[in-house]
DNA sequence: TCCTTGATTCGATATCTGTCAAACTACGGG
DNA sequence: CCCGTAGTTTGACAGATATCGAATCAAGGA
């Protein structure tokens, strides 16, 4: 096991690796914040549902009614894959009279945009 | 349909939002796109895989018979989830001897970091 | 050549997921 | 109070997925 050498002897070094890249790696994700991470992920994993968030994301505030408009999906279904998101921590949906309107969680995308992109500090 | 006002009528001055957030919304994603994103971000929505992306990034190259050694399931079930990854385009892998070596794909990374995070650009 | 170890592939299975139609809830207006 | 429109929930179902054990492939010795 371990087959070879311990891979760069502490891997700071050589190729240098979790500093040079993000949060991800820096350090690793232990089992229970992947098991916090991997949902959110997994809720941005569906076309239907990322182009739901973009367009969200893009108009601050959108009515379901004009999302549904905007696939060629049931309304249905529209409605589970913002439940999802909701679920997910992505958005939030707010009623107002008759509409139900739906707007992005930005703190939620920052953190997975910390979690995946070089590390802002550190210069 | 479209119910109301058509949500703070071009969205920039007041509330603006795509400018404020990301390349998720600016513009935002077409159907294309989100089939193209979509599958990297399951990739990432399982908890054994997101900490196997993890660990490979944080340590530069792994050799598979350490990342088996990592995880409470089987080594099928880690050769599974390393071509899921593999086939998102996350990491690439290198047989050497006996032993086979995964590598993160920073390029795609990347591309996640810069669809979520705050525009880098732009002020 | 045979054997051992590392890794992937195959086959099976239980569970999850995306989708729709139908039923239901929530509002607002006659 | 009843009706119509907006959204969600329910029930059903085909297809995908995570997992394992067994079989297979790959490479390096004895």
């Amino acid at each position: 096991m371990t087959a070879h050498a311990p891979t760069a002897s502490g891997g700071s070094a050589s190729g240098g690796s979790a500093t040079d890249c993000c949060a991800l790696a820096d350090p690793p994700l232990d089992a229970a914040s992947s098991q916090a991470f991997a949902p959110i992920f997994k809720a941005l994993g569906d076309p239907v549902r990322l182009r739901l968030l973009s367009l969200i994301v893009a108009q601050g505030e959108v009515c379901v009614c004009d999302l549904v408009a905007a696939f060629a999906v049931s309304a249905p279904t529209i409605s589970h894959h913002l439940k999802v998101l909701r679920e997910a921590g992505l958005v939030d949906s707010e009623r107002r009279g008759t509409w139900v309107y739906y707007r992005a969680r930005m703190q939620t995308l920052d953190r997975l945009a910390t979690l995946l992109g070089p590390s802002p500090r550190r210069g």
